[in-house]
DNA sequence: ATGGGGTTTCCAGTCGCTGGAAGGTCAACA
DNA sequence: TGTTGACCTTCCAGCGACTGGAAACCCCAT
């Protein structure tokens, strides 16, 4: 398989497959004339890889996950904690992003959004009390 | 006042102020020493630019929301404008992460994270129908 | 004059790609 | 056989919003 078939049965772009074998994380042979010429386990370690970034893993993380996968001596708590950590960061994301949604919302309540330029949005940005 | 005091007063790091002047965003004037001397306008344009920044808005998004709080002719629909597309934006990223936490949660639930390396979590990201 | 704490500029790195340029390869068709 | 056109290759640069570090300059107190 060349790459435009792996890009087309993993839904990775040609670019993003070429970058995860630059770090390292799929290495396909090459055929004579220099293309990449895929197997089916690299097919099956991209669509793993693209699975996982899916989930919000970070490379590094895919990068562990993929051992760990490859390493039948794993103990399943390794991927737990790993997914563990993983979750924790996504809760805090949406913590923050809940905190900013529920200023702006209530920021752009008050905002009558008319011709004039009175505005508590920009006024909050400024730091006035109202 | 030198950086460092601005840095203080308004929470930045300094190397953050001086990125936000190589960007245009602050223009202080310098004393004979070459040291950025900041004014009140330009402390009080950087606690804006921290608090708009804490609220997720871009980079480009400061800009225009300090162009038209310096714009005595803005009409308040603008900044609504703008802050609704923000909003907008805020609540896909919500809606993705709380997706992805969604099965993350779910399969860190089907994880017996013991010393066995059966592991629902690889399973899923290999693709296997469980 | 020396030390320590400021400040300056500039360059490189972060993360995970993505775009584009310049060129090599291959299969099909005139 | 020539020539498209689609594919592939490498390499370099850029995104956003900083952040770290190096080398050098400035100022004040001892």
């Amino acid at each position: 398989m060349n790459i435009g078939d792996v890009s087309r049965k993993s839904g990775l772009p040609a670019k993003t497959i070429r970058y995860y074998e630059d770090i390292g994380l799929v290495t396909p042979p090459r055929s004579e004339n220099g293309y990449r010429a895929f197997r089916e386990t690299e097919l099956h370690k991209l669509a793993f890889l693209g699975r996982a970034r899916e989930l919000g893993f970070t490379i590094e993380d895919c990068r562990t996950l993929l051992a760990l996968y490859e390493d039948d001596g794993r103990e399943s708590s390794q991927v737990k904690r790993v997914a563990q950590d993983h979750l924790h960061k996504i809760d805090e994301k949406i913590g923050q992003l809940q905190s900013m949604r529920g200023t702006l919302a209530h920021l752009i309540d008050e905002c009558a959004g008319d011709h004039r330029p009175d505005c508590p949005i920009l006024e909050d940005l400024a730091g006035e009390q109202s």
